[in-house]
DNA sequence: AAACAATAGATGTCTTGACAATTATTGTTA
DNA sequence: TAACAATAATTGTCAAGACATCTATTGTTT
């Protein structure tokens, strides 16, 4: 029995529910990119897709409250989606700041393709969890992430820690 | 009211439960990064670090089945922990193919104090969050990542997709 | 109105991580 | 035992993301 192997009985950060919420994360996004790879869109591309394509944002900074990266990373992959021919970026007359990110037809016909997939794909995660399990699941998280704004400050904005 | 906008009653990824996961995790992620960055590491060093202390890895390899992080990452952080003088590297004369990582006794003493403050710190997204919805709430992970397992393959290791 | 702060977006630069390939060693088979 | 496959670790290369900075525009204060 080494040194190291004495402290098994201590706190062990493996044990902490933050390390399977990380591992599940990290599992979910793998199979979300294998998803996507042979549609020739990223993970964060698909994110910027689904939001323009809800309207939950059409905005860089607004896309940025939602997804999880900064918004520097998120306008050069508005570059991309632009060359591919998916969104279309217009500044508004109103205020010439803001850039309005419209999908473009092509993009509009993507989008449901891609969440179908993606989504039958991560659905197989949930199989043996009820319903109500995963509502309760649902709500522990949100739970923690309200818990998280009066910590450390809104945590879906990326764009200053 | 735009045409994005009609689709909002439909199915949107931002509802299902896989959004959620990511978006605490993104969280938690960058709580503990806040946490490590006074101390002059980061999560991936601190995650070597802990395996290494508990006895969990003490190989590149078990490192990289483990951390959610392939082996090619891995090895270049060690090189930065060796040269901080927290970590060491021993071939082994048993299998001169394998390397075993020790923890120095900078790294010995480094440890504890990693944790208590990371520890401490995520601890607070669990205010209001009683043991027994943890406990359910773990056992759904496990669950989903035992379904990860038959989907995609084994999910923690990261080297061979 | 002038000066200053605030906001939206884009760009520069560096680090991290993924994937592929390479080297060294060990295991296996003909 | 020679040839081949498998394993452990490392390195090359490229894209993604973080952080700081920059420009352009708008809001606010005196």
């Amino acid at each position: 029995m080494t040194m190291q192997q004495e402290h098994s009985a201590e706190s062990r950060s493996q044990d902490h529910l933050a390390y399977w919420v990380g591992s599940l994360a990290s599992a979910i996004g793998k199979s979300v990119g294998e998803q996507l790879a042979p549609m020739g869109v990223t993970t964060c591309q698909w994110a910027i897709l689904e939001a323009a394509f809800f309207g939950n944002a059409n905005t860089l900074t607004a896309l940025a409250r939602i997804i999880p990266v900064d918004a520097a990373s998120i306008s050069r992959q508005l570059d991309k989606l632009q060359k591919c021919g998916l969104v279309r970026r217009r500044r508004l007359r109103s205020d010439r700041r803001t850039v309005r990110i419209e999908l473009t037809e092509a993009g509009r016909d993507l989008v449901p393709k891609l969440e179908t997939r993606v989504l039958a794909n991560i659905d197989r995660y949930l199989a043996g969890v009820s319903a109500e399990e995963q509502a309760a699941f649902t709500e522990v998280i949100k739970k923690m992430l309200k818990n998280a704004e009066s910590v450390v400050g809104p945590v879906t904005a990326n764009q200053a820690g």
